[in-house]
DNA sequence: TCCCCTTTGTAACCTGGGTCACAGACTTAT
DNA sequence: ATAAGTCTGTGACCCAGGTTACAAAGGGGA
């Protein structure tokens, strides 16, 4: 069961869900609950059963694959009002994961049994908002296959900070970790970028001091 | 419009349309219309609008991905009974291809509008339907993101090899454009399977010998 | 049969990026 | 202030896989 100020929350993040039937909702929310972590806790991992559905009220939640060698490979992130694509595609195939997730940010998640979460999806509007993020996910890792398969770490590197803005905190190893390579690739490409005087560094920290120079980059 | 015939036709592959609400699905094939393909023909490519969505009598849809200096790299395949996932995503999104389709073997397919396909997803088996493929094929870009990004080119190609049977018919550069390598890689590998004596080679054909030793090469 | 096109074989070479093995520099807890 | 842990910097090395540049088969059509 969740208050009634979490309820609110719930519904300017996710305002498809006051759309959905009321009974249906009620009986969802009514078995809610709501969970914080900390960040760098796991929720889940690969192989293992889904069992329940998350609605993101604050953080993040970061997917990723993992190598047999502990190299690792961001997926995507799920951001509040964003939801667990493979979550839910494993709910819907009854499949296991096949891949892992775990707080990137303290977050607050509202989590509906997987039973709550199906019965949800009779509802037009709510399957509808699922499927837009499907959608969208499908389109996303379709790029991020591109990405991977026929881009240069630099390129990649310099998008990754672009999206991150101006001013990151961050250490090498996570942004190894986001791109699917090792720290001291990500050192030296900083370090050539640092050169160049496209970003300042400092201890994770790093700050974009020529956006259009970054960017430059990318057309190669 | 299309024939009765290949309704019937078009009704067994898709289990799923002849339990859709009959008044939407009379109207979406009214305005359907069959169309052959020859082998070769590419149907769509990126950053084109969607403007009709597919279903497969039969034949065989390639997706897949191209780079600037021509390499390919297959996304997924779609076959009778499934459907293009890309256009779905891009119908629903509204965006424009952001892959590039082509038809692989001779294909018959049932064209239907965008605005019919949208009717249909009214239906709630329908959306069902479209539901589990777009969980299916998540997983699956999902997996070759993997693939992509932590396994060899050794392990990569006899996992394909594996996949497609004992008697192949295929040349090294569709098997190089499968994976998003080059042909002489491919070349190379095959002739090191094959002084093994896990293949036989001749031209435009491979025969697995040895099934087992194949698999060994995918556990290292 | 001859010609042309497609497919395959191969060798030399290059390069991006991963591995190893450290050494410093910063931070934080004690 | 000291110690311990976390980040960062760096150089040597290695290797998978892409590039280049041919040669030579095989096969099909005229």
């Amino acid at each position: 069961m969740i208050s009634e100020k979490q309820r609110k929350n719930l519904f300017q993040l996710y305002p498809v869900l006051p759309k959905v039937d009321p009974e249906l909702l009620t009986q969802a929310l009514s078995r809610a609950e709501l969970v914080k972590f900390r960040a760098g806790t796991p929720i889940f991992e690969e192989f293992q059963p889904c069992n329940a559905f998350p609605f993101i009220l604050s953080g993040n939640i970061r997917v990723y694959k993992q190598s047999v060698n502990g190299r690792e490979l961001s997926l995507y992130n799920v951001t509040p009002g964003g939801t667990c694509v493979v979550t839910a595609g494993c709910l819907l195939g009854d499949e296991p994961y096949n891949a892992f997730g775990s707080i990137e940010e303290d977050s607050e998640l509202v989590m509906m049994t997987s039973t709550d979460f199906e019965n949800l999806l009779t509802s037009r509007v709510f399957r509808e908002f699922i499927f837009s993020l499907f959608s969208e996910r499908i389109l996303g890792l379709m790029q991020l296959v591109e990405e991977i398969a026929f881009e240069k770490l630099d390129r990649r590197l310099a998008s990754l900070l672009l999206r991150k803005g101006k001013h990151i905190s961050i250490s090498h190893q996570e942004l190894a970790d986001e791109l699917g390579t090792v720290r001291e690739m990500i050192t030296r490409l900083l370090n050539s970028f640092s050169g160049s005087g496209i970003i300042a560094l400092s201890r994770g920290q790093i700050e974009i001091l020529d956006e259009d120079a970054l960017r430059s980059i990318l057309e190669n």
